[in-house]
DNA sequence: TATTATTTTTAGACTTGTCTAAAAATTTAT
DNA sequence: ATAAATTTTTAGACAAGTCTAAAAATAATA
């Protein structure tokens, strides 16, 4: 059994290796949990004994296959629980995350498995990332950046890159939702704007909104 | 702000002034709560200094009404929990009690009205206790306990005061549920066992079980 | 009421998880 | 390749919550 602490070691832990491959640094461990190097070092000893990852001094962590097991479960706990929120709670996107911070702790399989089967098996939380299974396996969908596509290209909205707050709020009151599809009207050479049709409404986005979100190619009209 | 283990200080000390009025005993807190007196006096005195506890050494002590607001709103999540456990994901009563003492502590005041209103205001838990409302008030039924009633009197069975897992399955094997009639067809002088119709099932019930019981009086016929 | 038994509190220790400050190892740059 | 900068680890401390063992207060009993 593993405490709320080393759980979220585990997943920092998880999320920094699906970014960078190889090892995970102690300062990266250290600035995603806001905590210090020193106490990072310490946990991952803790974890190191627990076998759920491989440590040597000065060359960082990966999680073990057991390790991958366990982050991938409060993964997946997390995201099943943000959907409920969304879905049965009427909360926003925006608010989600820090509720399911706590909630992905509770300990009982029933629990996840029967909350899982009433949301009817989503295999993506509502900002488009997708949940582990029971195994933690992800199911993989191909993505690209919409600021990747050329003009008279489209898609539909499946996710964002940047979950914050602000971004998701900011998604909201131009009414960029996920499964909306977009089409490039225009892409402006000077800052790569781009101009967009999403519904039946035309916006001006900035590069870095579209470098924030994730689109599935739209084969077929 | 409270911590898990403050709060369920606070919830353990709720119940035992429910109980007996006056000052809740040092010792009762320990056993209520499975560890020792010398960490219950501990806690009380962090208790007291943040004003949720009166505190007088060697006296007990009694929650202020700040400490029972807090003490309510733990119960209160923790009841509607189990409603969400047991109407929405197939829990049966017996199963609710670990998971919803752990998701008592989850802290988010739009959580909770949410799920409120999602359970469609529920003033009773599957066990048939009532839930606090925002204030912390109790919706109070009167209810009195099976083995009191008299021969070819009836009522509803609305709750159970051992609300052991063990109890819970007994019930279960009987076909005794909340909301079902039962009427007292007999009762043994010699050892004030019952002989009851609940649905269309007669029953022979020890006064152990019929102790356990709560019903509310059945006006009319 | 004096003695015994029980309850409660105190004193000191331990664990978990964190921190700061300093030392050691590694990496980068001159 | 040596010096400087950065990263990581160690050492020691602290707070929260718990424990054991012993002391103090209260309650029960003869």
């Amino acid at each position: 059994m593993f405490t709320l602490s080393e759980e979220n070691y585990l997943k920092a832990i998880y999320h920094l290796e699906l970014g960078n491959d190889g090892g995970v640094s102690t300062n990266a461990i250290a600035e995603k949990l806001a905590t210090k190097a020193s106490s990072v070092t310490d946990m991952i000893k803790k974890l190191s004994e627990k076998e759920v990852v491989l440590y040597k001094k000065y060359k960082g962590v990966t999680l073990t296959v057991l390790g991958k097991t366990v982050a991938a479960s409060v993964v997946r706990k997390h995201r099943l629980w943000e959907v409920f929120l969304v879905e049965k709670l009427n909360f926003s996107w925006h608010e989600v995350h820090e509720v399911a911070e706590q909630l992905e702790h509770i300990k009982s399989s029933k629990l996840i498995n029967q909350l899982d089967r009433f949301l009817g098996f989503p295999t993506h939380d509502p900002h488009g990332d997708p949940i582990p299974d029971k195994d933690g396996n992800l199911k993989i969908v191909e993505k690209s950046l919409l600021s990747t596509l050329s003009k008279n290209e489209s898609g539909i909205c499946i996710g964002v890159d940047d979950s914050s707050s602000e971004f998701l709020q900011f998604l909201d009151k131009k009414g960029i939702t996920l499964g909306k599809k977009i089409t490039i009207l225009d892409k402006e050479d000077f800052d790569d704007s781009l101009s967009i049709l999403i519904g039946d409404k035309k916006l001006s986005i900035s590069n870095k909104i579209a470098s924030n979100l994730y689109i599935r190619a739209h084969t077929g009209q």
